[in-house]
DNA sequence: ATACTTATTGCAACTTCTTGCAATAAGGAA
DNA sequence: TTCCTTATTGCAAGAAGTTGCAATAAGTAT
């Protein structure tokens, strides 16, 4: 029984499906622990699944983003990684050498309530991250 | 006396060079007023220097950004889109429909000021891109 | 078991972005 | 002006990410 098992049912409720290669994938998701590119979990996953292509993986780690099974951030430069939604925080990542730090989800509940009632929006409350520069860097 | 000039000085004091090509893109980036893509960007400067390559504008997107002279920002998927550092301001993006809404960089100030103080970062107070879904997608 | 619907995949071609290296040319000095 | 240093560019090759379309197979119904 791989991890990635335990999705199907929600998958099922919405009309989804669930097949070897989104197995592969979510096992990945959820044995890489943390943030991957999807060129890693394209490497990773191929090794259970090795009919698999990249097309699928980029398809696939969009549509978990897209309905809630995974999420998205950007790291720098223009790069998405991905984890599963488990636990929820944001990054800062430092310009210059890259060292990130996480900071609980809470920091900012206070500006999305801010947000949502001056703008209508209704903000996805998860994930963001600030550039800046780490103590190290800054002189 | 084509727009970019003003950015000769500057750029000298840093033991860096104004090229053709240079002033080319910085054109493009002042009266695109807005965001520009790297592709349009490349587009638009190249009737001005015809001989201009991506490379190049790749490349000198990112080392304005890099120095302070440009901002670049997330718009979604792992897009970066560029702007000259006129005006400071924060996006947030709907998921569903892409509409953008600008918010003044004053909104987050206070948080900036918080996480500097726990994390010791020095967090950029500028370009944060949230997303979220917009009143109309909301249903 | 079998047939059916359509979500999902793979292929192939393409666009976007990156990198190393040799050639070029900007800007300062002689 | 002419020479020098080296920041900057262009080329070429490649990596990363996207898209359309026909083929496949998951899940439901018969």
């Amino acid at each position: 029984m791989t991890c990635g098992s335990n999705l199907t049912e929600p998958l099922h409720a919405r009309g989804f499906r669930m097949t070897p290669q989104r197995m592969a994938i979510l096992h990945t998701l959820h044995h890489a622990g943390g943030h991957v590119s999807p060129t890693e979990v394209y490497e990773r996953a191929r090794r259970d699944q090795p009919g698999l292509t990249e097309t699928t993986v980029y398809r696939t780690l969009e549509f978990l983003a897209a309905h809630g099974f995974a999420l998205a951030a950007h790291v720098g430069n223009g790069k998405l990684v991905y984890e599963l939604t488990e636990d929820n925080h944001h990054h800062l990542i430092c310009k210059n050498c890259g060292r990130t730090v996480t900071v609980d989800y809470a920091a900012l509940t206070g500006l999305y309530e801010q947000l949502n009632a001056s703008t209508g929006y209704q903000l996805d409350s998860s994930h963001v991250t600030l550039f800046g520069l780490c103590p190290d860097c800054q002189s």
